[in-house]
DNA sequence: AGCTTACTCGTACGGTGTACGATCCGGGCA
DNA sequence: TGCCCGGATCGTACACCGTACGAGTAAGCT
């Protein structure tokens, strides 16, 4: 039933993930439901916590810093893969078993690779902070690959050129000269890649911590 | 009409921000509204750049550094002010010109510090998942300052330990034990404070950002 | 006076989550 | 065998949601 749900948010959107659907799609009654799962909370509860199970744990056989660098990459695609989560985690209080499981391991793998109980508190703040943070950007935008983005970029930046009414797209150009450098001039151009992206500001996170580290 | 609506969500939270119930806010009926509002995601729009309006601009008159020091501290400041508005961010697709005027600012602010487009992008993207996803965080969590944190965090893991049916708190810290040292045996005793969590994150940052714009 | 334009809103429709109570079914026990 | 009981299923109903539609009002212009 979770994984009926997760399959229907997935494929057709969070927002058609109805009580009645997804009982439909189980072929039953939508009140069934109600026997498994207390409300429909906790039913997202449910499945946030098998996203959740989907994140590779930090080994122990590998160095503190390529195990947080695989779990914050698999954290990404996790939340690539399922989108609908991303929006979801905020509202959620009570965490699941997999995500209690998954904060033990980050804590545990940065306490063995030396860190103090304060730098740990902050490494998995800083680092958490960003996975999310970073996950809600590419989320709300419609597309995958750097070459899509280029073509988007162009295309929502004359569109919203459009949409202001009296201004051309020379205007707005004057307006916001840095933002018009950087989409019309540059996105556009030669595009962007999230994937890559992620992995720059990450290392950029992870040198700053391992610093932090030694100098403490 | 949008301020109501912002004071609304402030007040009574996000879900219960309703056609009907913000027209009665205003001593109007429900469709009136939708003279001065398309519809209810227009009405959000706004109301997510109302929130980034409240954004410091970065100023041209310091260095780059503090500039985006300053501002990232007031973003927090705004979203922490409106945290209905941090959920929200996420599924509005357009922004709005306040959105727009910031964005071009900061951009502005690092391409005059003498980064680079692609590492003024790298710099903007960085900050910005950092900024956003410590606001997811700090906004699932029902408490504000450091003391009572500590309360929260020992009842909670009380509360679970309850929750969690045949476990007790001890066999709970058997389970995750890292989770147990960090929680039970650091943030109850010593709490835990956002605003210096998120500077000392922040700092990290800059500091890093600082040292590639550098070596480039 | 008549027309236009801007604004207000009552009613209604199709959707939502879910409370309540009726129904079915399978198995232990007299 | 008959009985009962506990779990699983679900039809119906309710309150609430966003909003389409169209009727009503009032002010300003020609």
């Amino acid at each position: 039933m979770l994984e009926t749900a997760v399959a229907l948010a997935q494929g057709e959107g969070l927002e058609s993930l109805t009580m009645r659907r997804l009982a439909d799609e189980l072929g039953a009654g939508a009140m069934t439901l109600y026997h498994y799962v207390p409300n429909k909370e906790k039913l997202l509860d449910g499945m946030v916590d098998i996203v959740f199970g989907e994140i590779e744990l930090p080994t122990t056989d590998v160095d503190w810093r390529t195990a947080m660098r695989r779990r914050a990459i698999s954290s990404r695609e996790a939340l690539n893969r399922h989108r609908w989560a991303v929006g979801l985690m905020e509202s959620r209080t009570t965490p699941g078993p997999a995500s209690l499981r998954l904060h033990n391991a980050v804590l545990g793998c940065l306490r063995e690779g030396g860190f103090s109980i304060e730098l740990t508190i902050q490494a998995y703040s800083v680092q958490d902070a960003y996975i999310y943070g970073f996950a809600l950007q590419e989320k709300s935008v419609p597309f995958e690959t750097a070459e899509e983005s280029a073509a988007v970029a162009e295309e929502q930046y004359r569109e919203y050129a459009e949409l202001a009414d009296e201004r051309q797209l020379g205007e707005l150009a004057e307006e916001f000269p840095y933002l018009a450098e950087v989409v019309a001039g540059h996105v556009a151009k030669v595009g962007y890649n999230f994937a890559s992206a992620f992995e720059y500001g990450l290392d950029l996170i992870l040198d700053a911590l391992e610093r932090r580290r030694d100098t403490s």
